[in-house]
DNA sequence: CAGTTTTTTCAATATGTTCTGAAATCAGTG
DNA sequence: CACTGATTTCAGAACATATTGAAAAAACTG
């Protein structure tokens, strides 16, 4: 309650930096680049490297590291601060658009990369087929198969269509989905 | 190319088992899991755990928690086989339930934690302010943390609303995201 | 309900990731 | 271009997570 507002500050900070921290990490980034990116962006002024070292109770070594991750993921940036001798790093603030480009340099590699090997799955088994044709078990896996290449394809639209245009609808393959989910039975 | 089916479908489980898990490792799962899921998905059986075991190169320990995981998750679920001494599992196929499942029940309570903690924080600043009007450090702070808050609600409300229906769009709340990422300048 | 097999549990271990601390490198400045 | 301070790097420590292996518990079966 009686508190300076230096106090307050801090103590916001440390909540808001935590709690970007958790999701950033459940998100598979470091949760000390969640924490470093909220103390920037929480700050007025752009901080060198030391200060933020202390507030955030990392190394100098450890901070070096998550800006260094930070800068190569768009998500701060240097500023030029007139006569300063140390580095200033600052937050993107276009939150948004962080968003759509980690979600296009990650997730969409990601997606893509699965369909290409449930393609390949599902080579191995049209392969084994035409060589043995009637194989029941072969015949049941590479339906379902096809069912996982087929969701992997549409995740893979959903993706790239997000990162695109910052959009995400499922309606236009609403039908494909339940048809998945309904059973290839069993 | 001339292997027998049984080859064939082994490399083709490994294929899709490895992808899946790494995909839901990626997603916050051990990914063990997913690997299981894929092979219990693409058996037209039911399985032991044994048999798990063995294709899966894990430890009877290992598969057993993992199960427990898939049982927990419903991801999994015990299958009556007629004079089976062992338990047989197989894998829940309503892929677009189980997303819809897991969303509400991890997203949502990691968001809404969010939204707790931006609250708190903004509720730190507001009293400061009360005590200490004019602060311009605590003004700046107070307006971009509410930026966030802001931003962990519209997500709170996406991801919830996935959860229900199944659909996600970002249209109704484009405007409020737009103004967000366009500056409470720096 | 005793014997047998299956399943679970859990301490120890292996694996993977992040952080520290100090040395090496780099960048300004006089 | 040498000196000072800032930054990066990286081997090892600390930490977190997943897996093993074996013992304990539970579940069948006769």
């Amino acid at each position: 309650m009686n508190s300076t507002p230096e106090e307050a500050r801090q103590r916001a900070v440390g909540l808001a930096a935590d709690t970007m921290g958790e999701i950033v990490a459940f998100w598979g980034f470091k949760a000390s680049m969640g924490r470093i990116w909220t103390l920037l962006y929480l700050s007025s002024d752009p901080l060198p490297a030391d200060v933020i070292a202390q507030r955030t109770q990392l190394s100098a070594g450890a901070v070096s590291m998550a800006l260094h991750d930070l800068l190569q993921w768009g998500i701060a940036d240097r500023a030029m601060v007139p006569g300063a001798r140390k580095r200033h790093y600052r937050a993107a603030t276009d939150v948004w658009a962080i968003v759509r480009r980690i979600i296009r340099q990650r997730e969409l590699r990601l997606v893509g990369r699965a369909v290409e090997r449930f393609s390949e799955a599902v080579r191995v088994l049209e392969d084994s087929l035409a060589n043995h044709p009637g194989d029941p078990s072969t015949q049941f896996m590479l339906q379902r198969l096809r069912g996982l290449l087929q969701l992997a394809r549409i995740g893979y639209k959903l993706v790239e269509g997000f990162a695109d245009v910052g959009t995400f609808t499922l309606d236009p393959i609403r039908g494909a989905l339940s048809y998945f989910g309904r059973e290839q039975h069993a």
